[in-house]
DNA sequence: CAAAATAAATTTGTATACACAGTTGCCTTT
DNA sequence: AAAGGCAACTGTGTATACAAATTTATTTTG
């Protein structure tokens, strides 16, 4: 059994609790599919042919299978009993849903940071956010990129409930797509670390409900800087 | 061959978009294990063979791995490669996670509909909860926590997030095993009434940040009733 | 007798086979 | 020529088959 295909960890492996095996097939194709849809390399609307799909990874359509309703359950694909799979089309108005939950979700994780993060990591946290100034001074939009990911997840982190930051770094992966291009706004990487300034200020001084103002704000600003993306949408918010 | 199996549909079909086609075997096995593991019927730790599964629905066992799949993304079951499939046992600590996790959404999500909900869904929200009144007088357990669903799920709705609504039905439903056995608490039903009846108010004055205040009170409040169900016990269920 | 080693028996992971629903394209009919 | 219908085809859904790994039972050895 020639079996040729060698493939990436999954993104966000980092804050899972449990490991992913990488040596079942099944798993590493939901893993390459995972990744392929976020980055956008599989579009929107994209048709899965699970025998094309089984080729490329040079697998049966079991693992396949197996692998797309795992997919299913995430909403990165659509599934049409006997009508194929499809990568998840998203309205105008979804997306706005998520980004809105997204910006609500960060503001409470954000808020309970504040009130637990221990010492140590606000540090690390503050010693990140030092750091993120080089990279924007050099405009490093893809550096910038990794550390605002990071970044994010520490204050995940740091309200000490896991199960909260499993919940947010999964909607966060799920946006990663439309993230992407976000940064690439003008003078969008610098308001970016300017609202990171703030929110580490409200931090710093306990005051938790202010964070999370900040942070919702943050976050509504990087997804209206996105609004141009779309067409159509409204700008308020 | 003989299909002599006839399943249910699922749990919280109410509020999904697109409803599940219950004519795809995969998806009637995924139901099925859903429900009996969110009703405690198949306890944390269950060992869940994939032949047995298959032998119990009349079906090969294709479907029933690709249903145990979707299972573990919900995280209703935990995957061992090579090592079988179990219905996932939370920690005590995990536990309090998820409870901290519903407390604060679902209080953002009152804040928000408390700032979106249109007249007449305010109507409706306040019949049913007029009408669950006499639940309470009867202490009808069982209709009174079907009420108790149906008046948080129509609050999620109230906030005209489509996706933030569907996040809070996940993780309601993810808990329904817990809070089965809350409202059995001696008086715990009246007060959880009195803590809606607040939530109303807060609703009607059109303060958004103090219903959610009450929101997460009283979701901690059904938690700690619970708390002390399950702080003496550990092993089996 | 206990513990390690080994062999048998399950059980999982993947591949292949096959039936049928859904799609496509050609042909008939008006 | 457009609409409808029929046939062939494509692709999904499920069953079965087989290989590899884990678990259990048995035997061997100190």
């Amino acid at each position: 059994m020639a079996k040729g295909v060698r493939i990436g960890a999954g993104t966000l492996a980092s804050l899972r609790v449990v490991g992913e095996d990488p040596g079942l097939l099944s798993d590493q194709i939901r893993n390459a599919l995972t990744d392929e849809i976020a980055s956008g390399r599989l579009p929107a609307g994209a048709a899965l042919d699970e025998q094309d799909l089984a080729d490329r990874f040079g697998a049966s359509r079991t693992p396949v299978r197996e692998a797309l309703r795992q997919l299913s359950v995430s909403g990165l694909v659509e599934m049409r009993p006997r009508r194929g799979v499809i990568v998840t089309r998203l309205t105008p108005e979804q997306i706005m849903d998520m980004f809105e939950t997204t910006a609500e979700i960060e503001a409470m994780c954000v808020r309970l940071a504040t009130y637990r993060i221990t010492p140590l990591e606000r540090s690390r946290l503050l010693e990140m956010h030092e750091q993120s100034k080089k990279l924007v001074d050099r405009r490093d939009i893809d550096g910038y990129d990794a550390f605002n990911t990071r970044f994010h997840e520490a204050i995940y982190l740091a309200t000490h409930n896991g199960f909260m930051a499993e919940q947010a770094v999964n909607i966060r992966a799920r946006l990663k797509s439309f993230r992407r291009t976000q940064l690439r706004q003008a003078d969008r990487i610098i308001r970016s670390r300017d609202e990171h300034d703030g929110i580490m200020t409200a931090i710093a001084q306990g005051d938790g409900e202010e964070a999370a103002r900040r942070m919702r704000a943050h976050m509504l600003n990087a997804a209206s800087a996105l609004g141009a993306y779309f067409s159509g949408l409204d700008p308020e918010n």
